[in-house]
RNA sequence: GUGGGUGUAGUUCAGUUGGUUAGAACGCCAGAUUGUGGAUCUGGAGGUCGAGGGUUCAAAUCCCUCCAUCCACCCCA
C-alpha cells in the first residue's frame, strides 16, 4: 500500500490521465480561440480582502486561507471572478471593450467530496465584458457548445437549461417586493423540489416576507414556458425581450436546440444579475457540466465603474465524468514518431547521431538511455507508441547503414543516416495509405 | 456534519461455520527466440490481508477504536 496519497481531492494526473485532461484542454482552448477570445491568467493565490467584497458568501469556511509570513490574508481562489473583476477594474481606461478572455485554471474549495466534486479542479472561464446585449450570453454559451461539440457531443447529450434572475425580480416586483428581498427569494426557489414547502415558506418569512405573498413567489416555480412567463410579466418586460432574442439568435449561431427554459435556473453564486444558465446531462444524473450567467455589478462593488459582464465556467470533472457516461472517453495512447535504440556502449553515440538526425528534421523522437537488448528495445518502442523503430548495433555502427522498422506494419528499410528523414517520411504516407483512408 | 457500503499482490477482485503454506485474472519480469515488439506457451517476482487494540488454542474472517475511500443527504464552482 502507498505511504502517501494525494491530499484530499486533490488528484495526480498520470501520463494516461494527463491525456484525457490534455483532450479537454484542447477541446476548451480551441473553442475559445475559434471564437475570438483572448487568453488570459491570474494568480491562483489572492487575498482574502478581494474574495470577501464579493458579495452575499460565506467564503472564508469554504476556501483554503492561510497567512503568508508577513501575515497577510490569502487564499487559494475557488474560482476566477474575482481575480478577472479585479484586473479589469485596474485598466478600465486602458481596455477596449467589449473583450472576450477566456482562461483555463485550476481552482481550489474545501468542501465535503461528492460525486463530480473534489477539492481541486480546472475550470475553463469565458467572459465578455463590456457588452449590455444578449450576444454577450448566445455568444459565451455558443462557444461552450462549440467545446462539447469537439468532444463528442451533441445536442441529445445535453441541455443547455436558461433562466433569468431579472425576470424572477420583474416578477418579484409584481408581487410587491423590494430589491433587498431578491437575493433570499433567488437562494429559496433554489431550493424548490428540494425541501418542503412548508420549509420554504418558512425561510422566506424568515427574510422578511409576509405571509400573502409567499403563495405567489412559490407558484412562479410552476411556469413552464417564455410564453406562460410572458403572460405574468407583461409585454414591456425587459427580461422577457432579453430571453427571446437569445433563443431567437442561438438558431443561426447553431445552438437552439440545445436551449431549454427554465425559470427555476438561478445559480448559487451571488453576483449574478440578469440571464443565468446551467447545462445539464440529458439525464440529470450528474452535476452541470458547465453554468453562468450575466453579472453587471460585480465590477462596481469591487471598486470599478459599471460595467455588464457575462460568465461562464467549465469545470473538468464533470465532464470527464459525462465522457465516461456516454462511452465517449477517447481512447488515448501514448505515442512517438520514432524511437532510437542501441545494443553496447559502442553504438551509442550513432544512436544519439541518428536521433538528433531525426529530430532535426522535425520528428518526435525517445532515446534509450543505456544499451539495451533488441527485444527489449522493441518491446519498449512498442509500448511508448512508437512508429518507426531504429535500433542501433555493430552492424550499423559500422557501415554507416541504419534499418528503419515501421512499428505498424513490421516492414523495415535500410538507409543511410543522411536518408533517415525521406525514410520516414514513406513510413508515415504509408501509414496513412494503410488506415481506412480518412484524412 | 448525518446515514450506509468498502479496505486482501502494481490493478480489479475471490477467500466457505474462525483452522495448516492467503488465491485468480490482468499487468510486470524472465525464458522459449544470444540482433527485433504486439500473439502464444512456460516459469518467476510481488502481500506487515488499511492501522492499532481486544476475544480465542487459532483471526483476512468476530468485537472496539482510528484512518482511508465510495455512495446518498447537506452545501456549493
Amino acid at each position: 500500500m502507498a505511504a502517501f496519497l494525494p491530499p484530499r481531492g486533490m488528484r495526480d494526473f498520470y501520463p494516461e490521465e494527463y491525456r484525457l485532461r490534455e483532450t479537454i484542454f484542447t477541446a476548451w482552448r480551441d473553442a475559445a480561440r475559434t471564437h475570438g477570445f483572448e487568453s488570459y491568467d491570474a494568480p491562483v493565490v489572492e487575498s482574502m480582502e478581494l474574495l470577501e467584497r464579493k458579495a452575499g458568501e460565506e467564503i472564508s469556511e469554504q476556501i483554503y486561507t492561510f497567512q503568508d509570513k508577513s501575515g497577510r490574508r490569502l487564499a487559494l481562489r475557488g474560482e476566477l471572478t474575482p481575480s478577472l473583476a479585479r484586473m479589469i477594474n485596474a485598466r478600465q481606461r486602458e481596455l477596449a471593450f467589449p473583450l472576450k478572455w477566456s482562461a483555463i485554471v485550476q481552482c481550489f474549495r474545501y468542501e465535503r467530496m461528492t460525486r463530480g466534486r473534489k477539492r481541486e479542479h480546472y475550470q475553463w472561464n469565458l467572459d465578455i465584458v463590456g457588452e449590455e446585449s444578449v450576444m454577450a450570453e448566445a455568444e459565451v454559451i455558443c462557444t461552450a457548445v462549440d467545446a462539447l461539440q469537439r468532444l463528442g457531443f451533441s445536442c441529445s447529450d445535453l441541455q443547455v437549461r436558461v433562466g433569468s434572475r431579472a425576470l424572477l425580480g420583474e416578477l418579484f416586483a409584481l408581487c410587491g417586493l423590494v430589491p433587498e428581498q431578491y437575493s433570499a427569494c433567488f437562494l429559496v426557489l433554489d431550493k424548490r423540489g428540494k425541501i418542503a414547502d412548508e420549509e420554504i415558506a418558512s425561510l422566506l418569512a424568515d427574510a422578511g416576507i409576509s405571509k400573502s405573498r409567499i403563495g405567489p413567489i412559490l407558484d412562479m416555480t410552476s411556469i413552464r414556458t417564455l410564453e406562460e412567463a410572458q403572460s405574468r410579466a407583461g409585454a414591456s418586460s425587459r427580461a422577457i425581450s432579453d430571453l427571446r432574442e437569445l433563443f431567437t439568435v442561438a438558431e443561426p449561431m447553431g445552438f437552439r436546440d440545445d436551449l431549454v427554459f427554465d425559470i427555476s435556473i438561478v445559480r448559487g453564486l451571488g453576483y449574478y444579475t440578469g440571464i443565468v444558465f446551467e447545462a445539464f446531462d440529458t439525464g440529470r444524473k450528474l452535476r452541470a457540466v458547465f453554468g453562468g450567467g450575466r453579472y453587471d455589478n460585480l465590477l462596481s462593488l469591487l471598486g470599478g465603474d459599471r460595467m455588464p459582464c457575462v460568465g461562464l465556467g467549465f469545470g473538468d470533472v464533470v465532464v470527464a465524468e459525462l465522457l465516461a457516461e456516454c462511452g465517449k472517453t477517447p481512447r488515448t495512447s501514448p505515442r512517438v514518431d520514432c524511437a532510437v535504440g542501441f545494443m553496447d556502449a559502442a553504438s551509442r553515440d550513432i544512436a544519439m547521431r541518428v536521433a538528433a538526425c531525426a529530430r532535426q528534421s522535425g520528428r518526435e523522437c525517445d532515446t534509450t538511455l543505456a544499451p539495451e537488448k533488441a527485444k527489449v528495445f522493441f518491446k519498449r518502442a512498442n509500448r511508448i507508441g512508437a512508429q518507426h523503430a531504429i535500433f542501433i548495433g555493430p552492424d550499423e555502427a559500422a557501415t554507416g547503414r541504419i534499418h528503419v522498422k515501421n512499428m505498424a506494419t513490421g516492414v523495415q528499410v535500410e538507409c543511410s543516416i543522411e536518408g533517415l528523414a525521406a525514410s520516414l517520411s514513406a513510413g508515415k504516407d504509408q501509414d496513412t495509405d494503410s488506415t481506412d483512408g480518412h484524412q
